[in-house]
DNA sequence: TGGCTGACAAACT
DNA sequence: AAGTTTGCCAGCC
């Protein structure tokens, strides 16, 4: 069954890599698309989210990962990720949802 | 084997 | 609007 964790572990870094600069996803759209539950995958990014832009990847609300936040502003400056006044990202400008890209 | 924890989310008060 | 509670899947003691 490692195989198929590896295999979950894949697709979850291939939707947070597919996240386009400047916008946001959260942890429950992409559980919603590979499947499992939010804490799944955010099981995953914290033990294999080092070689992607998780800062792409926020909660449901908007706010950045627990860890890294100051690090995470500043890639949203360097991206252009719109952003509330509050250090949270505006979801209804920035959200992007792997199963709509074109958006 | 059972229970707690964790980079979450939605519903309820 | 903000804080609290329950559900979710997987890993660790």
């Amino acid at each position: 069954m490692d195989r198929v964790r590896a295999e979950y572990v894949e697709q979850v870094l291939s939707c947070v890599e597919a996240v386009p600069p400047g916008r946001v996803t959260t942890y429950g759209t992409i559980a919603a698309h590979v499947g499992g539950g939010p804490r799944q995958v955010g099981w995953v990014m914290s033990h294999h989210g080092g070689p992607v832009p998780w800062w792409r990847v926020v909660r449901a609300d908007g706010s950045p990962p627990p860890c890294h936040e100051g690090t995470a502003d500043g890639h949203y400056a360097e991206e252009g990720t719109p952003r509330n006044g509050h250090g949270r990202v505006r979801m209804r400008e920035a959200f992007w949802d792997p199963a709509v890209p074109e958006e």
